[in-house]
RNA sequence: CGGGGUGUAGCUCAGCCUGGUAGAGUACUGCGUUCGGGACGCAGGAGUCGGAGGUUCGAAUCCUCUCACCCCGACCA
């Protein structure tokens, strides 16, 4: 490719509304366009990476097994009524009607038309397994699109569906989607976490998110350094503290802290440690109120408690819902005298396990020190896991203390067992000749999300430094001075038709452009290789090799650059 | 949806408070000088000031409505 006949479009300010590091450099190397909300042109230098990472997920899938096929992107009603998802998945379902006001969504995913198109093709077990994938665009009307890329509304992803004769079967293919989930996000050069992940309403253990590692990141994971336990910490389960209650040392008293209202400005004022505080959080299930009682330093995992019985839905309590059931605002409250006919009190098991602990008197302006279960309060109504885990808590496998870290989600592996298969009567015919319901699995990979995840991990002060499996050149070739000098355009074409001939993705900067701007803009646009021919070099019959990640650049013959930059890239 | 903010040239922004010929940088075009780290000079093209209505002799500026976008909270690859 010559630069001159491609669009290199990059820009010295991203414009002001971008906000991640990603979105600023994929727009400043002119690799989207931002058309919409949340929809984005795919500009041609983008397209490129978009379309690496394409292949290398198709390789991935096909050397697994899976074939692909292509869905319609526009979707009839009908089949969203049947599987029942035309109520259930709510607004961020974009539909719409054609000419005779018929109903058609636009898939953001595509259950409903793989089931359909299954439960028509395959009667016999002698067909299954099977596992369809496609890469194709999926629509989802988020509620907030941000972050450029990686959270758009118009996005394309790889997502593949299998269909098998028996859960065993499921279990077998859903380890070769981990393993081969694993495979291509290695390949991709990613630095990445499989975690097991909230099966939400289907239950059960089979499902995996895949995370890349960035700050940016919009998840949070528990992990544990000395084993492989990973986990989203909506899920990860914070265990029982093993040492037993100590002995109740203190007196009761109560103590003026006014205007003190958050858990740090209590301990603070009184001069105690954060982890001797409890903090109450008054919630609503539909007319019953509850006390959560949660650790000063820790914080309420809302997916927990939506799980304890009696607890979905829940919301939380109003001041005014607050102030009527124990006479005091919030900021004040705790689980002191308070009437337990009336309020449920759900202790997490840490706090379960304190002693001469400190919390609200129920009183504006004064909490409680010294407080014990058992001679100050009654034991709570219930102890349960309610706080999302921190760093140092014991590894729920039990082989060490956990850490967190931040992630984006790019890909997800779930066994969907016979949800769809059942609501769209996806049956075959077994050796006995009995009808029966297929098993399914589905595993997704956010291809376009992933260009962002990959710029958020792969990034400098001077722009994109890529992974070299997925730049959208593997290396570029930057004459110095081009348009004064014959011997630098001789130089450099003949370099050029070596390395493509030798099957090397390469464009050749012709754009007679000043050698710092062209320099800036490969960088920028984060090329993992280039070679710069200049007449300086060319005295010495020396031309320069530098990756982008490298320091210096090296001075290497001119006849051998071809072979050395082919060796490197090889690497 | 609730709360906060912004809409002026492709991009970054000034001008608005206190109404009076629409600006700068960058990008773009031409010429010249420059040419190994985003050069410089001169000349030029480029904007329904988000839209509609109102106040006024006069509105980018004041008022009302509206649309779009962004940021902070509840969804997902």
């Amino acid at each position: 490719m010559r630069a001159s006949q491609f669009f290199i479009a990059t820009l010295k300010e991203a414009p002001a509304d971008a906000e991640v590091v990603s979105q600023k450099l994929m727009l400043r190397a002119g690799m989207i366009k931002r058309l919409a909300a949340g929809i984005y042109t795919w500009m041609p230098m983008g397209l490129r990476v978009v379309r690496k990472v394409e292949r290398i997920v198709r390789e991935e899938m096909d050397r697994a097994g899976a074939v692909e096929l292509f869905m319609p992107a526009v979707q009839p009603a009908e089949l969203w009524q049947e599987s029942g998802r035309w109520e259930k998945y709510g607004p961020e379902l974009l539909r719409f009607k054609d000419r005779h006001s018929r109903d058609f969504v636009i898939g953001p995913t595509h259950e409903e038309v793989i089931t359909d198109i299954v439960r028509r093709e395959i009667r016999s077990y002698r067909q299954l397994p099977k596992h369809f994938y496609q890469i194709q665009t999926k629509f989802r009307d988020e509620i907030r699109p941000r972050f450029g890329v990686m959270r758009g509304r118009e996005f394309t992803m790889k997502d593949g569906y299998s269909f098998h004769a028996g859960f065993e079967d499921l279990e077998r293919e859903y380890a070769n989607m981990y393993a081969t989930y694993t495979r291509i996000f290695s390949r991709l050069g990613l630095q990445f976490r499989a975690v097991a992940a909230d099966t939400g309403s289907i239950g059960g253990t089979g499902s995996h998110e895949f995370h890349v590692l960035a700050e940016s990141g919009e998840d949070a994971i528990a992990f544990c350094p000395d084993s492989d336990y990973a986990a989203n910490v909506e899920l990860a389960e914070a265990l029982a503290p093993t040492a037993a209650r100590g002995a109740t040392i203190e007196a009761l008293e109560k103590k003026a802290t006014p205007g003190k209202i958050r858990c740090e400005d209590v301990a603070d004022y009184l001069g105690t440690a954060l982890t001797r505080t409890v903090k109450a959080i008054a919630v609503m299930h539909d007319d019953e109120f509850t006390l959560l009682l949660i650790r000063g330093d820790h914080n309420l995992n809302e997916v927990k408690v939506s799980k304890l019985p009696g607890m979905d839905p829940f919301r939380f309590a109003t001041d005014e819902e607050v102030e009527r059931h124990l006479g005091c605002r919030p900021g004040y409250i705790g689980p002191m005298g308070v009437d337990r006919a009336k309020v449920r009190i759900i202790a997490d098991r840490t706090v379960a396990a304190m002693d001469n602990f400190v919390c609200g008197a129920n009183e504006a302006g004064y909490h409680l020190t010294g407080a014990n279960w058992g001679r100050d309060l009654p034991e709570p109504d219930a102890i349960a896991d309610i706080r999302n885990v921190v760093a140092g808590d014991a590894s729920p496998d039990g082989k060490g203390s956990l850490e967190l870290c931040r992630g984006i989600e790019v890909g997800h592996i779930f066994q969907l067992r016979t949800t769809y298969a059942e609501a769209l009567q996806c049956k075959f015919l077994d050796e006995q000749g009995k009808e029966r319901i297929m098993e399914m699995g589905c595993y997704g990979i956010g291809v376009t999300r992933i260009v962002g995840a990959a710029i958020e991990q792969g990034n400098d002060e001077r722009g994109i430094v890529f992974p070299a499996g997925i730049a959208p050149f593997e290396l570029v070739i930057v004459p110095m001075g081009a348009a004064k000098s014959q011997a630098v355009r001789d130089a450099a074409e003949k370099v050029y038709r070596e390395l493509r001939v030798a099957g090397v993705d390469v464009i050749l900067d012709d754009r007679d452009e000043r050698p710092g701007s062209m320099l800036a803009d490969w960088e920028l646009i984060g090329i993992p290789h280039r070679i710069v021919i200049g007449e300086r070099g060319l005295k010495e019959g020396v031309a320069e090799f530098q990756s982008r990640r490298d320091a210096q650049a090296t001075k290497v013959p001119l006849a051998e650059i071809a072979a050395l930059a082919r060796s490197r890239i090889c690497d």
